[in-house]
DNA sequence: TTGTATGCGTTATCAA
DNA sequence: TTGATAACGCATACAA
């Protein structure tokens, strides 16, 4: 393990020439730069993160918090982590993963040693343990969501009561009066995630000023959706519904579209459906579907431009809150109620 | 920022005393104990993880590489990265994120600057750059996978030869003569992915000689998947296939297993169905399917256990390889052919 | 049983 | 333009 003193032997100058010429911190002759250089290339010299944190300096590491609840599969965080992850390298950070399930015990045992310089939050509840406490860790922290209690902490959020009013309003203009809301699976309203909960609601409250007719699918568990029953139970009902907003996971609206085809039903011509706060860019679904997205890209992107800012220039953060506006992948799923053109 | 110098002042002792109290590696006064104790609490004393680092300990942290190659949904790790979280973290380790396109030049980063403590390589494939240059790294290496190139590192993986072999033998014990093999999505095969590779050829060439007819599924791209057309194709065969070996993703399956359903087939009356190198632990499934699957679980902490070893006890490891034997999960989607019987 | 002194590898300050 | 040196916070060898 070749440190600076290493270096500077072999390059015959002093241990401060060769940070000097690294940092550039200091105008240094074209002679000693090669020879430092060519020390430090032959050594394969690369500055010890622990020393050079000891002076001071960040240790470019944020950390990700993502608890494992129960037995939740998480596989729909996987975009976040990689786009989190992405956006830190953009901004010269690594990421530390954060899973365990005390949380705030894990997120104070990094940011008290000094091993991450800032946090973000990922899986928000509405009541969040982490970001009620996050007034209280020593690093700035960012939740990606958009939990009650936020005061110490900044939000990134998609604007879902924005979203549930689009969506409906999407489809009122477009002419349908009643349709179905496909509800996910029960346990993520149970455990309060929050933007499940807040898209619903507006969704119900804005159709019912409009005096849209909703009907809504009915609870099921992760494992035990029956699409053929959801399908001629709801198209049984006395106002024949033109279109179907989709709540659900990939694989559940995945086995509705098929049912939908063997019911005779074409999209978008005998029912439209809209996808909202899900995330199909690159899934393999075998009918395009028009969707208001969850934004993991920008969201993380966002996220991470307000914490490096509070990491580098201690800008402070703490309470600021920024919705996302929700936008519109349309994918030809969706038409005028009755009409067979596509949109 | 509470020190080390600041519990000393506060509990009225010396700096190596508080060091003492803490690593327990002497003997001290109950009562000076006592004392240290609760300055630590009152001034929520946490050691530096960089200058304890620079006393030659460890930092307690193991980089993840997992590189995004392309445009591929690698959803599919997420397991992998939950389980290898876990694993850390039971042996007292955090788990750092490698994720940028050029891999072995993250994973010198962290190493060479003493970040992490050792590696851990995900979605490894049959030419892998980073197994091939793991002998260079200055921290010990381990591989989730089989590379052909891997002296440099440990290597923990199924035996996807012997899956292979099993799934066919397992069938072939129920009476099954003609079946169907359901393929992956073309990239996986193109990118040499090593295990979806293995696990096919092994298959193809025990089927054969055990006089048995393979029916493989078209070549298709992730979102061009047509399951109505691949079962009407499939089993319009002369030798109409009686069990179907899968080993496509989730989604792919469902699909299948709907337009079986809407063909009329029952399982596993009409047809049974084998899932391999898939995991559908707690995924929403319409139908259980018996299934050999990959095992995120005990693959990581295999690697873990390895890893740590040769971490904290210089165990060499270089070139190491363990197969783990695959196992069978019974759901019943398996059952004798031409019979009614499940298994 | 406890305290003092040293050094880990850097970078910043001061001196040349 | 460069070199010597102090200091960062901790763990340990050594001294008491």
């Amino acid at each position: 393990m070749a440190g600076i003193k290493d270096v500077a032997r072999e390059a015959g100058v002093s241990a401060s020439t060769v940070s000097y010429v690294l940092s550039g911190k200091r105008s240094i002759s074209a002679k000693t730069t090669d020879k430092v250089m060519a020390a430090v290339e032959k050594l394969g010299y690369t500055p010890d993160a622990s020393a050079r944190k000891m002076r001071g300096m960040r240790n470019q590491i944020i950390a990700l918090s993502a608890p494992i609840r129960g037995d939740i599969n998480q596989a729909r965080y996987n975009a976040y982590f990689l786009r989190t992850a992405w956006a830190a390298r953009n901004a010269g950070y690594d990421v530390m993963l954060l899973t365990g399930p005390d949380a705030v015990k894990d997120i104070r045992r990094v940011t008290q040693s000094n091993l991450a310089d800032g946090i973000v939050l990922l899986d928000v509840e509405q009541d969040d343990e982490r970001a009620a406490q996050s007034g209280t860790f020593s690093k700035p922290c960012v939740a990606i969501g958009y939990p009650s209690s936020h005061a110490g902490c900044a939000c990134v959020d998609i604007d879902f009561a924005l979203m549930g009013r689009k969506a409906v309003d999407f489809l009122y203009e477009k002419g349908h009066r009643t349709i179905v809301f496909l509800r996910n699976n029960e346990s993520d309203y149970n455990r309060h995630s929050g933007y499940v909960v807040i898209f619903r609601e507006s969704l119900l409250a804005h159709a019912k000023e409009l005096g849209m007719t909703v009907i809504e699918s009915e609870h099921y568990e992760a494992d035990s959706f029956d699409a053929q029953h959801f399908v001629s139970t709801v198209f049984a009902h006395p106002d024949r519904p033109t279109a179907i907003i989709n709540q659900a996971n990939a694989s559940v609206l995945s086995q509705v579209l098929m049912a939908l085809h063997n019911a005779g039903m074409s999209i978008p011509q005998d029912v439209s459906v809209l996808s909202c706060g899900t995330y199909f860019e690159g899934e393999p679904t075998r009918f395009p579907i028009t969707e208001m997205p969850v934004m993991p890209e920008e969201l993380c992107a966002e996220a991470m431009n307000l914490l490096v800012s509070a990491i580098e220039e201690h800008t402070d953060i703490k309470g600021s809150v920024e919705l996302i506006e929700p936008a519109l992948k349309r994918r030809g799923s969706v038409a005028e109620a009755g009409s067979g053109g596509t949109i």
